[in-house]
DNA sequence: ATGGTGGCATCGCCA
């Protein structure tokens, strides 16, 4: 059975509620992950979603930062969460559907504007985040798993708009990129988003300081979709639905969706 | 080199 899955950075679920109820009539996902919900669990405008053929709901909230939730029109098993570097932030949520594939919801550390871990504690924090999933998984080996969110790096050189230029900037620096081929080799991951469409430059995050977002077109991929080695080979037909960030009051990251035959 | 915008626990912090 094809399911499909959207990743989707909301910036506040209830300011956005509109938004993401535009998305699930329009692009029907499956299941969607958010991330920057905003909002302590009991405020999730959970009911709105409900209405609209998602009655399930999981989710790991704290009042005006962090959190992240998963709804989804099959049933879904809560699966708890990891407190990745003991801070009690509302940045992962795991679920498992009745076919058995367990979806991991992060969201990473943005990390501040310094990188350097000595002068900015924002930036160890991601660092050492990272860190935590790669020795994670690598005791824990997924099998038929999908891991999704906003990793806040940008990992390949197309995954910006000018690799030079974002070298020194936190989400494009080699330390961070190294640390997320780490997390991601440690569990054996596959970048779903990349192996759908391995060419060319890709982004799913415009920044709202540029005024013109779509014509300057400076933006970075940090959204992702990976899959377990065992799952990847049933993984097809990824994209990024750019247009949604030229919505009505968006989020500043574009949903990005993935479609697996399991 | 700087500042640009947006959300919320709103006059400072986070992204």
């Amino acid at each position: 059975m094809p399911f499909t899955l959207a990743t989707w950075n909301i910036n506040s679920v209830r300011l956005r509620a509109g938004l993401v109820g535009h998305l699930l009539t329009e692009e029907a996902p499956d299941v969607l992950c958010l991330q920057e919900c905003k909002s302590p669990v009991d405020k999730i405008p959970a009911e709105t979603f409900a209405d609209l053929g998602y009655p399930h709901l999981i989710a790991r909230g704290q009042k005006g930062y962090n959190g992240v939730a998963i709804l989804s029109r099959l049933p879904i098993e809560d699966l708890g969460h990891t407190d990745w570097c003991e801070m009690g932030d509302a940045r992962h949520i795991a679920g498992r559907l009745e076919n058995g594939v367990v979806i991991h919801n992060f969201y990473v550390p943005a990390g501040g504007d310094v990188p350097d871990p000595e002068q900015n504690p924002k930036f160890a924090h991601k660092l050492n985040f990272v860190a935590e999933m790669r020795d994670h998984f690598a005791a824990e080996r997924p099998e038929k798993a999908i891991l999704v969110g906003d990793l806040n790096i940008a990992p390949r050189e197309d995954d910006v708009w000018s690799h030079k230029q974002l070298l020194k900037v936190v989400s494009h620096t080699p330390v961070e990129t190294d640390h997320l081929a780490q997390a991601q080799e440690a569990g054996g991951w596959v970048d779903v988003t990349r192996k759908d469409i391995p060419e060319g430059q890709l982004y799913s995050w415009w920044s709202y300081r540029s005024p013109n977002w779509d014509s300057s077109d400076k933006g970075r991929r940090l959204d992702h979709v990976w899959a377990s080695r065992d799952l990847a080979p049933a993984a097809h037909s990824s994209r990024i639905l750019r247009a949604a960030r030229g919505w009505e009051k968006p989020s500043d990251h574009a949903p990005v969706f993935a479609t697996f035959d399991v």
